[in-house]
DNA sequence: CGAATGTCAGATAAACTGATATGT
DNA sequence: CACATATCAGTTTATCTGACATTC
């Protein structure tokens, strides 16, 4: 969890040089930001992000493996394995027994899962409109762009 | 440290949905990208994302404290003090043995220090200039100002 | 065998909260 | 006393690497 600050008295702060201008600067600042408004939207369905994006990740293409659904969320299967069974433990997720074909066991969401993850992305897509409410639809478009291109740039391939 | 993934075998990822029209996603993506590059290009100087953070604020803002920089960057006390002391067994950072007012002691950068300082500055604006370099000026600072309003949109006031 | 998978075990980085002491 | 500071100690979250067994 993040807490962004504690006690931020603006007055002290005042940085005024390079680091303002800095693209990769306002780059953290605003993937900081983000991060801490979707942990607080998330807190009250009890979910974290990972597991969000987990989530989201199997509403969208159901029975996919750990391995598969790490691939999709860029960690390891260490880490989605964790993630995996926090949500198999409280009811959300269901893997399979046994693999219908090598080891891989496909993951759904159950009926509570879904549930969930409805709620979660009303509240994540809430708090992505609060950060985009003042630019233009046009302005949008070209910024999920512009942070594609970015992304690609550094070697992030996908897409 | 971040290693983006281990075996990437895009053919098997093809997200195609929602999640790949969100900003949200996409801004996580370019800054994890980032972040990637940036402990790539820190590695070889021996220091870590927050330690450069630290220097560099440094360099601005010689004489901070440690309350004084941890407000700087966004992190808590305890977080700097870390960092803070790990720069200055390595040599890179001085604090005041004594507080000149209060309990602040105010910490400047060594020679060694500010030499380091700006090698870690040259490689991490090598980064930035990698991560833009298909976007026109204009585009960059229509982008720099976009993800402001992003990151103050949410709350994160500054600026 | 080689490749992908699931999973156990441990390590790490970077943040956090709580508590305590010291100054103005 | 209220308040900011420094710092000690413990905790948490989300990652990672290594190793091993299993299955096509």
């Amino acid at each position: 969890m993040l807490r962004l600050c504690q006690n931020v008295d603006m007055s002290q702060v005042e940085l005024v040089g390079p680091l303002d201008q800095a693209v990769g600067y306002a780059l953290k600042r605003a993937a900081t930001a983000l991060r801490s408004a979707m942990e607080a939207a998330l807190r009250p369905l009890d979910l974290t992000v990972p597991q969000y994006a987990c989530l989201e990740v199997l509403a969208q293409r159901p029975g996919l493996s750990n391995a598969e659904l790490a691939r999709a969320v860029f960690v390891t299967r260490q880490s989605m394995n964790l993630v995996l069974r926090g949500l198999e433990k409280r009811g959300l997720v269901t893997r399979a027994d046994s693999a219908p074909h090598g080891r891989a066991l496909p993951t759904e969401l159950t009926e509570a899962g879904r549930e969930r993850q409805r709620a979660a992305s009303a509240a994540v897509r809430a708090v992505e409109k609060k950060m985009l409410a003042s630019l233009p639809e046009s302005e949008q478009s070209r910024l999920l762009r512009d942070l594609i291109t970015c992304a690609e740039a550094l070697g992030d391939v996908r897409g």
